[in-house]
DNA sequence: AGCAGTAATTATCTTTTGTTAACTCGGCTG
DNA sequence: CAGCCGAGTTAACAAAAGATAATTACTGCT
């Protein structure tokens, strides 16, 4: 079941639903459960799906030309995200989608959102916030990389993630960083050195 | 005056204006003309405004720890652009923005564009079209900040803005890229040495 | 023209990262 | 249980970037 305690956490226009309005979001809702390792959305597909990641952990990557995966984007508990090519441009996703943990996922159609927004402008507050939550954080991991060295963004990483070291493997956090995971083994050992 | 064939070209909407629309949306815009180096938006200030720039060259800026300015957006003809904070958060813009040479610009507010919208759906289109081409700019930006290496940055931002070489110091194209401009300085001599 | 102030380059040295490869450690599987 | 495989660390070297300072090139100004 849906935990709308969260829910109201996280997105603040759920405190202006009423149960009809509660019971209109969730006709167009989905569910999705996954394994761990499932890739759920492949790069070259289409759709306008948002998800909300209820439980677990996905990672979006995609293979450059030497073959490796490179990670560009991981998300947990609570947290949103989308296909950008997809919802925003209606063109093909660029990207992978694969579940790291046993994962529980909402789905949501952008394109009912859309219908539900006509219908009831509260929606609209929604959307905005989604928008504007990946917006500031765009903008913000563009900051860091023009200000930051690795090491800073490292540190600044775990701080705000502290809980992923233990949940996702380490070279997948190196991608994130714009590092390799050669380096990234060097500043941990710098780090834990330096703290004592 | 406004050149519309341009502004028709940069966003598409326009072409789906009547006279009354494009009436509309000039009762709700203002010009502003700038001398190089005036600073026309502060941080720490509010404000809703949203920039197309008709001719001239801006920066926006911020002032680090040890007092050096650092240039974190560049934006030329037929550009848009704003305070993020100001706009999507009703925040204090973290930066300030600076005119480089003697610039022309569009200055929409969003409040007002808001009200438009309101009464005329077409605009719906617009504002949706600014969003986009900002969030699909930000993750392209950071999808390049993991790829790509200094040097191949370089390459790409010189390939996307040709004639930007002519016309800002490069120290503001390497804070963009988020390098030191002495690095910079080394970076376009190995380049030049390997074209021959 | 001469001067001043800033930008850009160059030089030198230190630090960090990339690359490749070896090695260790666990988990998984046949 | 042995063997395998991948993740992570470590090592060694090359390449690149940061920091600082000196030098050169430009621009604007009087």
């Amino acid at each position: 079941m849906i935990d709308f305690e969260k829910l109201k956490h996280v997105f603040p226009f759920f405190n202006q639903l009423n149960a009809t309005d509660v019971f209109d979001f969730l006709a167009h809702t989905k569910v999705l459960s996954l394994n761990a390792g499932d890739v759920f959305l492949k790069e070259g597909s289409m759709g306008s799906n948002i998800y909300f990641v209820k439980a677990g952990l996905i990672r979006s990557y995609f293979v450059n030309e030497k073959g490796e995966e490179i990670t560009n984007l991981i998300r947990y508990e609570n947290q949103i995200f989308a296909s950008y090519e997809n919802v925003l441009f209606q063109q093909a996703s660029r990207f992978n989608f694969q579940a790291i943990e046993p994962t529980e996922l909402f789905v949501i159609d952008f394109t009912n959102l859309r219908d539900m927004i006509d219908r009831n402008s509260k929606f609209e507050t929604g959307r905005r916030f989604f928008v504007n939550t990946i917006m500031a954080e765009s903008l913000n991991a563009i900051d860091d990389f023009i200000l930051l060295n690795p090491e800073k963004r490292y540190l600044k990483f775990m701080k705000e993630n502290p809980e992923l070291l233990n949940r996702v493997p380490i070279k997948y956090i190196a991608n994130v960083l714009g590092i390799t995971p050669v380096s990234l083994s060097r500043i941990r050992k710098r780090v834990a050195t330096k703290k004592q």
